[in-house]
DNA sequence: ATGGTATAATTCGAATACTAATGATTAGAG
DNA sequence: CTCTAATCATTAGTATTCGAATTATACCAT
């Protein structure tokens, strides 16, 4: 029973793990990393521009660390910081017209580079471990 | 179909990113990070004392970073470097009494934290999804 | 043996990440 | 309203990672 937890554990990490490095050397050519393309992707996919602190959550990573990235970003065309009418703590980070061509090839990239690793997979086998994947994502966030 | 791929890429993601998180936040109070705890915890498991670089590809880091690394566990009275009789290229790490007494509580603390986050599944739902992952990983690690 | 190639560890500079402390601003209790 | 607590962005210092170039050593084909 425990072997069964301990293999699944591994597999989950090395899985993630090889898959991240994989997309990132695909996507090199754009000269960007991929703290920098997800932090775009994240931004990209939002409905209404997000505060930093929202970017922050939502990849995960410290206010502090989203202060340096949106930096290198602003510094690289790619964002803007757009200072909030209503509260003046608040900086909304948008989208260059450069970052948005940026965007659309990481994206491009991304889909398909999914679709061709998961082509032969039978989707119900896909779903059913995603759904374990949710599951126990749940619980992680549930159980500090 | 594609949304299948796509909903069991983000879980992964996700999944992975939570556990290791989590995982950290119960380390915290040994004084030593997910990078350095797993360091140990690979030349710990290996019958015969690693070179660096036989360690840096099971970690799947570059060179570089192994040596930065062996550097702060050196400081931090954790591991030794000592060099090969037969190849003097190689140095081999080998852990410390208290590199040693860390890794043991670091196992224990792993363990425990698998055992209970994993506990309400299955196992024969765990060797599925361990089975998949392994296969992608395969795919990955054979697909440039 | 010898010259070319491959491997092991290292150094360097840059990117990315964290914690802790700070300043500006907002929100809430009384 | 006013004082206090919470929130947002930032800075400073340190840790971790990478790629590229360097040095020392080993291996191999001739």
């Amino acid at each position: 029973m425990s072997e069964s937890q301990e293999r699944f554990s591994t597999a989950l990490h090395n899985c993630a793990r090889a898959w991240r490095q994989a997309l990132d050397r695909r996507l090199k050519y754009l000269g960007v990393s991929q703290a920098s393309w997800l932090t775009i992707a994240v931004a990209a996919k939002s409905p209404e521009p997000l505060s930093q602190s929202e970017l922050a959550d939502r990849l995960a990573v410290e206010g502090a660390t989203m202060v340096a990235m949106i930096d290198r970003l602003v510094n690289a065309g790619l964002v803007l910081r757009v200072p909030s009418m209503t509260d003046r703590r608040i900086k909304r980070v948008v989208l260059t017209e450069s970052g948005k061509q940026l965007y659309d090839k990481v994206k491009t990239e991304a889909d398909g580079f999914r679709q061709q690793l998961l082509a032969g997979v039978p989707p119900e086998r896909l779903a059913g471990a995603a759904e374990l994947l949710e599951q126990i994502q749940g619980l992680l966030e549930h159980s500090p």
